[in-house]
DNA sequence: CCAAACGTTCAGTATTGACTGAATCTTCAG
DNA sequence: CTGAAGATTCAGTCAATACTGAACGTTTGG
């Protein structure tokens, strides 16, 4: 991996660790998108990017459960490779969507808790729902037209 | 404040502070969608969230810098009174979009990193690329939609 | 001009949580 | 069955950082 490649892991890993999940599943997650070859065992992984294995078992684990990271064993190997699976970014955009989510049930029990105020002292939180609601609603939308998009021009599914 | 409102504070807390934010600044954002009345001094915040004064100093720092709260003064009052002004989401779904033009600003320096490598081990990045750039794209013109049905439906600007 | 009320700053503290590395478990070859 | 290589686990360490609280600066009323 040269300069650039290593300065594109890092970015990645203070990426994910700005995004919930933590900086070595970013530097992970970014190495995957540009190892040569695209399957690396953990070992592997763990040496270029001068971490322990410890962390990289943790950081894959978090990866695969988020499904940016897929596992592969071949027969007669004991060794597991990992690497980026197609349509990672569909799901990482997917994911936002479930930020979304999580922030109008926030809100909803906000406003349950203003029981019978007024209806000024409401207004901001119902204001807050709409817009919520709206890209909440307008995420999933946006991914599904690129995908037929994509689907239309290439013939893939992904 | 009830205990409904206490736990709408906290979970605001724990959401901002996953964003990017800090825990305190969520929690006084919270408050503030939800306070009466909607304009608070920073005394009185820091009173009912049993906070120290200087910890809703800088949290009230950072949501003024993001657009999240405002701060107005009253003549012949020493006091500065904080609140949540109208829009603020719309701002705050704004900033999402600004993650979108980050992710894919490192993506870019990641593919030239590539260099001249073959397409195969390319198309991981540029695969990413291209739902990035779709969704950069997306989130102003859905925000853009729903401000201009907002206004048709009820005759404000916000 | 003085005093009081309010907000800000910053050094110190406590807590969180990510990473390390040794021990353990698992899997395959001989 | 035995040994070796790989992956996982987890207790411990370390660094980042959010919050506290006292000292300071600022503004207004008396």
């Amino acid at each position: 991996m040269n300069d650039e490649g290593a300065a594109f892991v890092e970015a990645m890993g203070q990426f994910l660790g700005s995004s919930g999940m933590t900086p070595m599943a970013g530097r992970v997650w970014g190495y995957l998108l540009i190892c040569d070859p695209p399957e690396q065992t953990a070992g592997e992984i763990a040496a270029e990017l001068h971490a322990s294995r410890g962390a990289i078992s943790g950081s894959v684990r978090l990866l695969e459960a988020a499904m940016f990271v897929r596992r592969t064993r071949k027969r007669g190997d004991r060794r597991e490779y990992f690497s980026a699976p197609p349509g990672t970014f569909t799901t990482f955009a997917m994911n936002a969507g479930a930020i979304y989510r999580r922030l109008r049930v926030i809100l909803e029990h906000g406003l349950e808790s203003l029981g019978d105020k007024p209806p000024p002292l409401r207004a901001r939180l119902e204001e807050a729902l709409d817009v919520v609601r709206h890209v909440e609603r307008e995420i999933p939308a946006t991914l599904e037209r690129f995908v037929a998009d994509r689907a239309a021009n290439t013939g893939n599914a992904l």
